[in-house]
DNA sequence: TCATTTCCCATGCTATCCCATGCTGTCCCA
DNA sequence: TGGGACAGCATGGGATAGCATGGGAAATGA
């Protein structure tokens, strides 16, 4: 079987003890890159938070790690931010994580949350948050579209 | 073995339990392609179902790969567009799958449901809603047509 | 000692899997 | 050339396993 990414959009639950419970497909994604729990990080464009598993912190880990760990000025700005603000969060049994409150409140989340495949990563949004970014999202690949076509249409000059 | 591609127009149905009969010629496509199953995205711009199978999916990935995963807009755009609106629905003994109750919301699916094939996907369409959309993508190739030939009789300059 | 958190167990529901059946198409034989 | 039999496809329904969720008990730190 080829690679597994997090695909879809899935409806999810904060509970009043601020616990998630991942959606079962991404669980399985998770298993099979042997990380037990799952990685959050608070996005740094959005007001969400991203999760992902073991094999994207270890292509982070591979781009610092090409760099002298003391000498090198030349840092990986990116792969720095991410690791060094990212969470391991231990998973209990029926497969629910506990959100640092800190997290909770950089994504706004309320009772009703938004898990969103994206391939490698996904995002958790609060749902009222997210339905607003969700239009904008679509609107610009429908605009996006719009202008291929005019391009074509114009007689593929 | 050459190139499989979905073919041709299908009818199929809904039923009470929201699951569709996928056609068997496409079943023996998917197969070959490896998918476990058949994957189902919203189309954007028309009230339609798009399905396809994993090399569709593959190619995707592809180019996703190419890109950064926290820091490119184009890699989320793109991500966002396609995985995070497509489910890998599993398919049962005889080839049936169950569509989520919001796919069969957006392309408005009664009972009678029609299969397009489009070379490397195909569509889902609602009956009722297919017979204007059919018949004015044969008056767009019509009009393409006449042009066509209207500037060839113009002198072909 | 008390508050907070973490771990674990119990439960209702929903979705998935599986079996049974009718039908329609094709293929073969007379 | 026509009729019959068989095979594969589409369909319906029911039971079961797994998922999401809630609450309580134990452990840890203040």
């Amino acid at each position: 079987m080829s690679i597994q990414p997090f695909m879809s959009t899935v409806m999810g639950t904060l509970d009043s003890k601020g616990r998630v419970c991942i959606p079962a497909p991404y669980r399985q994604i998770l298993a099979t890159q042997n990380t037990n729990g799952v990685y959050i990080c608070p996005s740094f464009f959005e007001g969400a938070l991203e999760g992902f598993g073991q094999s994207v912190l270890d292509a982070l880990h591979a781009r610092l790690s090409s760099l002298d760990p003391f000498l090198s000025v030349a840092h990986d700005d990116t792969a720095y931010a991410i690791i060094s603000r990212s969470q391991l969060l231990p998973m209990d049994e029926p497969g629910r994580v506990r959100l640092p409150d800190a997290m909770i409140e950089h994504a706004g989340l309320k009772e009703k949350i938004v898990f969103v495949g994206m391939s490698q990563k996904f995002q958790i949004w609060d749902s009222e948050r997210f339905a607003p970014i969700d239009a904008e999202r679509i609107a610009r690949m429908k605009a996006a579209r719009e202008r291929e076509i005019a391009r074509l249409a114009g007689g593929g000059a």
